[in-house]
DNA sequence: GTGGTCTAGACCACC
DNA sequence: GTGGTCTAGACCACA
């Protein structure tokens, strides 16, 4: 396998959050977009780790919360892989993820003295737009 | 003025985020909901840090980032009070967060393969059970 | 609350495991036996890892594997506290490790030619004679 | 001699354990169900690396296991053989696998506040569903 | 003071 | 070569 590593985008320790989320985060884009698929391996620790110029735990870490999440898991002395159901472990997590972000985002705008109606057209809106929009 | 601290809910280090966090959401929560209204005298610092069981420079720290936010003033020597045009400010954070939170439902929600119509459903789902459901 | 290490029993690198494991493991007995309840604080990371002499990262790891599990929970500049639900987590785990190990029993019992009433007779052996007889 | 790799089912990185302890596992097994009998030949470790794809040191490594039980034994220029007793030992190993299991299940259950008769009720749940019910 | 993150470097088991 | 564990030490955010 070729390097992964272009995959990863940037990684920075100016971005918000720590590090090893920030790769968390790029994995599971990854593997929910399909570009790494099950039985995929990807890189080693220590080659991402350089790729990224990052420590090796850094990485190890990020592996370590991916494989608890059940989206990799590691074998000794051949490599990390995506898991099998990694997939749907992914799908079911931003499942779950949607519906809170929602409901946080029904609470605030009720604070702000929304009815249903004007968070359906808020969230028509930003559909309309994109999400960046 | 009597006291305001029963208002403020439960602070307790084993809810999410900070403490001082915990005090800012309750302060605007009351704010938003017209039990605090533009004159208002808050709790002293010290009365607060009192009933609530946390230390001053919590509070403290609630009420500068309160301050900050345009939600309150502080006058030396005679406390704190809601400020004029708090509520309005209040209204339009509200409305951010919420377009954020919005926001990030829907990057959750098609990074699990929904389609607009998937997220629609899913927030009239949740309107009709209410935010608990 | 005055040092809670003397509960940890002995924490060696000659055991099987590895050191986290058997700190995670002491303070899931202590919980589970009721010795920790919630609410309860448990040693800060530096004193732990002064007393019982390893790396202060060794007890870190050791309670974030517990806060992964659910039984403890963490917050800057507080400490780490026993988790509400923290005992039953504990024993909803218990109950699906010993029925992990009695099935794992059993399927080693039945490879020596074991049947039902065999297998039967050798848990009853055991409870018997105690779990270390 | 033909093939008994078909015998060993699938050796995988994703299944738990090392590589060499899931071969070690599949020959016990087939000598404890007697398809592997005293004195029969067992595959050359390169044909055997190869059915498995695996590293021919990863065999050798599960051979030399497997010697060291008393379950074969190895001939140079010859192979490998099923021991005499291979089946007799396997036994006294499963006995004792089952004890250790059977133990630690009881330790868990007592742990999550099982009585003796709960931990009877839950082995003779389990013999009536089957070990994977 | 507390926990949260990151680093550099070591030794081990597995392949 | 790989990942798994442990160490010593740094800096930051929170109380």
């Amino acid at each position: 396998m070729t390097s992964l590593a272009f995959m990863f985008g940037p990684i920075s320790p100016a971005a918000p959050g720590p590090l090893y989320e920030q790769i968390v985060a790029a994995v599971k884009r990854e593997v929910a977009a399909n570009r790494l698929n099950p039985g995929d391996a990807l890189p080693s620790l220590r080659s991402l780790a350089a790729e990224l110029m990052v420590s090796l735990i850094t990485v190890k870490r990020a592996y370590e919360e991916l494989e608890k999440d059940g989206v990799i898991y590691s074998r000794q002395g051949l490599g990390a892989f995506v898991a099998d159901a990694g997939g749907e472990r992914l799908r079911e997590q931003n499942i779950e993820a949607a519906q809170a972000a929602l409901r946080a985002g029904m609470a605030a705008g009720r604070a702000a003295g929304l009815d249903d109606a004007g968070l359906l057209d808020m969230l028509n809106h930003i559909l309309k737009e994109g999400i960046d929009g």
